[in-house]
DNA sequence: AACGAAACGTTGGTGAGACCAACGATAACC
DNA sequence: GGTTATCGTTGGTCTCACCAACGTTTCGTT
């Protein structure tokens, strides 16, 4: 018996493929994240939000990354407890938490950087360098026209 | 204060822009599939698998689509109530339901698929036809190699 | 023919993720 | 100065994917 395959209705629509290859990108990432000891990929967002952004309120973390305020607290938390980053009381605005990576937390974020790039490596391992290129460049356009983001590299610094 | 960007770690990744796509993908089908009266896209890839397979049991069309076999219980018995099929004993082998699309379930089936088909034209909008047809085999190529299935035209009848 | 292994549909449950509501505390606005 | 808004936190809800177990039925091997 053939593998079951699946409906040809669903085999050529773009929601379908995205669905699927999200998929496989969440799966290899999460792996990675696991395996460093790290719970799921917002950890990685996180870090990344404040290394790029330096020391910051949760709320404006959670906008960054488009994470819920309750959820930024658990995982500040945990990255807290980890020792990568510190919170602190903003004594500028008492409502805030003023966050900021430690340097264990910078050192642990290079870790997690090379682990998601190399997740990136094995999902687009079928595409040649100018495909990937091609199909970033039109997801870019996909995200940016349904969000209103701004991704283009105005300024890659 | 500018619309506090996403990590530039994060904006051209290719597993986040695939799973920022999927998502607004999802909420475009989500919306069609509310208004056309069922709780998500589980419905109409099952009456696609059931009218392209004919009458066949549950657990078959659980493995086309990939749903566990609880999850299918619960969308068949939906749309056996709402008349989009039959369940009946398979008397060939008494522990198969044979389940089968009625002449409703293939009218809701053209209805779905003409929302399914508008949303994709939604979220692919920003590209021209070369373009979506490009990211479409780029994509297929992927989930091809990282699931093994084989999803290309080999017969499109 | 018999017996263990496997597949079927169903029920009930689990865990993760995204989201929402409300609270006390504090700041901003007019 | 009084209302409105924002902050962090707690404690939910909802949906999805998945798993476990069950009684029933069939298959495979001897």
């Amino acid at each position: 018996m053939d593998p079951l395959s699946t409906p040809a209705r669903l085999r050529r629509r773009a929601t379908w493929l995205l669905g699927q290859s999200s998929n496989q990108g969440h799966r290899l990432i999460s792996e990675r994240m696991h395996t460093a000891g790290v719970a799921n990929r917002s950890y990685y967002s996180l870090l990344a939000a404040l290394s790029e952004v330096g020391a910051t309120s949760q709320a404006d973390l959670g906008r960054r990354v488009g994470l819920d305020r309750s959820d930024v607290t658990a995982v500040v938390t945990d990255l807290e407890a980890k020792g990568y980053l510190e919170r602190t009381a903003d004594p500028a605005d008492r409502r805030r938490n003023l966050v900021r990576i430690t340097v264990e937390g910078e050192k642990f974020l290079v870790l997690l950087d090379a682990e998601v790039g190399a997740a990136q490596e094995d999902l687009l391992s079928p595409l040649s360098p100018q495909e990937r290129e091609q199909l970033i460049g039109m997801l870019v356009r996909i995200v940016e026209h349904h969000t209103g983001l701004r991704l283009s590299d105005t300024t890659e610094r």
